[in-house]
DNA sequence: GTCTATAAGGGGATAGAC
DNA sequence: GTCTATCCCCTTATAGAC
């Protein structure tokens, strides 16, 4: 058990054990022991409140999504501060949210991926983005230039070095505050690098 | 079946059918018997061949492993090339392998996370590419800079467009064609992008 | 609401015929 | 080498007592 929620309700006990179960092993790896271990309590109450493995899992889902992409919205829409100062609360947001944690971008992606129709498509992303003031922001600054060009940039800049953490390993090379430390200081050097790009 | 391929080995058309299915849907969500429908022959000779399906999926990963990874370090590693070539080759040649793979960057890094002792820590991907020739062409032109940010910058601006393209879903937005042709204007953009930051 | 016991089926692996 | 039939464990889900 994390940390013996002993005080929440034993419904909010298997949704806290299935986020951080599901995010760490993903859907298919995912035992429903895994979580009712996890959470102190036995099999049968999980379907008690959540009917099955897989009602369980959309709710925790659509909270994570919600969490990775919701964050930004309302910054992208923000209609009175200029684009440097959206880009400086961009990566700094998303890096203080992805240091807490890490595991969600690569969670997410996957999940997505595995069930389009159901996660991904009626985000509407693309749609809700493109129609934001930032996008409109970067067609008066660069009218020549995609705008998904920019928004790829943003987002890889940002949440690729916590995709790619366990590739280079536990291994000597490599420790957590190091990690922690430099995507520290890409909250400052992203905008610039962004910055630049638009010039 | 893919294209029947009646003319390969029973033990090459396994490999083939675990190429697909494993990329596709990852270790856990493969059962051994989309393996062998895709395959076109029946369980046993999925045994008789590699022992399990651990063992089968094992093969596969490092191919994979080697298929992402492998590609760059050859370009990394010339002597005699300059810093701007190098990253022109690497945003190119990456490209283009991701175009005709775009389903490996999301499996091999799902699967290193969820396996880091068994496949990341081996890779000492840190310590090869530390001690390349790109890293110390990047210390002589910016010495102030942590050379790990421009590793990031690089694979994340080229590797992660191809991530989150699930999440643009295949709502009318968003078409196949139009994401190969963005993918192929950053072969030149991020040359561009990247020298950009080293001024 | 919570538990134990168990049903029902899925999924990896093998036996044994050809 | 290849197949069919089958074993048996593991996993999800439910029945029914408390």
């Amino acid at each position: 058990m994390a940390k013996d929620n002993i005080d929440l309700s034993t419904e909010e006990k298997i949704k806290e054990a299935a986020r951080k179960v599901f995010t760490q092993k993903g859907y298919a790896a995912t035992r429903t022991r895994d979580i009712v271990q996890e959470a102190g309590i036995n099999l049968a109450l999980l379907n008690y409140y959540f009917r099955s493995k897989e009602k369980l899992f959309e709710i925790i889902m659509f909270e994570k999504v919600q969490q990775l992409f919701g964050i930004i919205l309302p910054i992208l829409n923000e209609p009175s501060t200029t684009l440097e100062v959206k880009l400086q609360k961009i990566a700094s947001t998303y890096i203080d949210m992805l240091i807490q944690n890490p595991d969600l971008p690569l969670f997410v992606l996957s999940e997505i991926r595995n069930n389009p129709e159901q996660f991904g498509d009626k985000l509407q992303l693309t749609k809700v983005i493109n129609e934001s003031v930032l996008i409109k922001q970067l067609k008066e600054k660069k009218p020549d230039l995609n705008p998904l060009h920019f928004l790829f940039n943003i987002l890889g800049l940002t949440i690729f070095p916590f995709i790619a953490k366990p590739v280079f390993g536990a291994a000597q090379t490599f420790n957590e505050e190091m990690f922690v430390s430099i995507v520290n200081e890409r909250k400052k050097l992203i905008p610039i690098w962004l910055a630049s790009m638009l010039t």
